[in-house]
DNA sequence: GTCCACAGTATTGTATCCAATTCGATCCAA
DNA sequence: TTGGATCGAATTGGATACAATACTGTGGAC
């Protein structure tokens, strides 16, 4: 709904969409786009390009990726313009473990919280993602599985904590796309309703540990080795086999 | 480099800081101002006032402003520009949550990762402190006191964590300005001196209580009532013999 | 043949300009 | 005198224009 037309030819023929802000569609889209591994890390974001695109100027443009780019969803390198953040080995383990911080205090909060109707929609939450999965929707599976999280984090009732959770959500995304192994879904939907067990029998110490493990399995399941090593360009000069379209990649960063 | 001449009126005779960028000199004032307190919360931030006083176009401002705006310290009212935020009683309290959280996390951390060095400079910042604070120093205080708690952060060892924590303590400082007690230092030195006994004597359980424990004692100190009642209106046009100046701080709201 | 230098191109960073909105004040009418 | 409406000043939101910087490709020299 956002985005129709867009023919690049006339230039800003399409008419504004009469979202209110303008700079907030922008966001909104880059934002979903990365989220849904459809712009993989790395990849550049130049400003007129996406006013090209969204019909508006570079200035909105702008306002959208300072956005992102607090959000470490994307990078600033100077004079070079925005490009999809590549989050390193370390810095994933250090998101996974902010989240394990946060998303125990989430656990604890929500144990006293917790009302029927909460229970139901979280309940429905792993349902779409199951569903999502089987009718393979990966981008609105990868969604609604961080969205599992985020809706615990509000019923939680700490708006701070939910607002910094979403953010460590959005991040978990990108190193998931950056780091997943092929085969290997990352978030199990099992593990959300394994927790919900839990928490309707009202076993807290349970909950807790799940809620440890399902991040750690989520972490686990990343490859982060190799990709580390495809990431050096030392290492794709020294595998000259390797085929262009990835050095493309990796020669952003 | 980027800004210099431009002859114009007589106005900007102020010096200009030599900083890079322009706009991170900008963030830094405001920054700087929030956080020890010289702009009082609802206090206007207009775009072209500040770019006068820094001698920068509105451009650069307002990128600063987004930047501030993001961690919350101000707050953009659509059409009528940005001002120091007032958070409410309520998200104070989710941001004390939010720093019990996140620093109970960092000082278990803290206990796995500390040395000789940290130690020492951890101490020299309780000195400072406490220099600051007899001296009357009362802004660089104010300062050192979040700095502590960053250092620790930082002898953590996880960036995101320290980030996030950087956020929560500038908000804190915004908080303790708007509900402090008039006779009350909000952030006792003490409290961290007594912590690094405990740290040095390799004592967790210790060190975590008196923590959680200063956290709320700097909770406990804040006035969260009147201030609350003070900026109803209500209560304003009934207690009609209070000053001008408070009323437009509460007016801006 | 390889390396360095230079120019051209593209893109960002910043400043200025115009339109839109809001707040306040004055004026008129009841 | 009070209520309302309209006009005006001030300020933001957004777009364009200009300057500075970094990448690309070509050409020349060793």
């Amino acid at each position: 709904m956002t985005n129709q037309s867009q023919p690049g030819a006339i230039t800003r023929s399409n008419l504004r969409t009469r979202t209110a802000t303008g700079d907030e569609a922008v966001y909104a889209e880059l934002y979903d786009a990365i989220l849904e591994q459809r712009l993989a890390p790395g990849t550049k974001l130049p400003e007129d390009g996406l006013g090209e695109i969204f019909g508006v100027s570079r200035t909105v443009v702008r306002k959208a990726l300072f956005r992102l780019a607090h959000e470490e969803l994307i990078r600033f390198r100077p004079n070079r313009g925005a490009i999809v953040a590549s989050p390193t080995v370390e810095e994933a383990a250090q998101v996974f473990e902010a989240r394990r911080v946060v998303e125990s205090a989430i656990v604890r909060k929500v144990f006293g919280a917790i009302t029927p109707e909460g229970l139901r929609r979280l309940k429905d939450t792993v349902s779409e993602e199951r569903a999502a999965h089987e009718r393979g929707d990966r981008a609105g599976w990868i969604r609604l599985s961080g969205e599992f999280h985020l809706r615990l984090a509000e019923i939680a009732g700490n708006r701070v904590l939910a607002d910094y959770l979403k953010a460590l959500v959005s991040r978990t995304s990108l190193i998931i796309s950056l780091y997943e192994r092929p085969g290997n879904s990352a978030c199990s939907f099992d593990e959300h309703a394994s927790f919900l067990i839990a928490l309707e029998a009202n076993d807290l110490k349970r909950a807790l540990t799940l809620m440890e493990r399902h991040l750690e399995a989520c972490e686990a399941k990343l490859n982060t080795e190799e990709q580390t090593l495809s990431r050096d360009l030392a290492a794709i000069f020294a595998d000259d086999a390797r085929g262009g379209a990835l050095a493309d990649n990796a020669a952003e960063r």
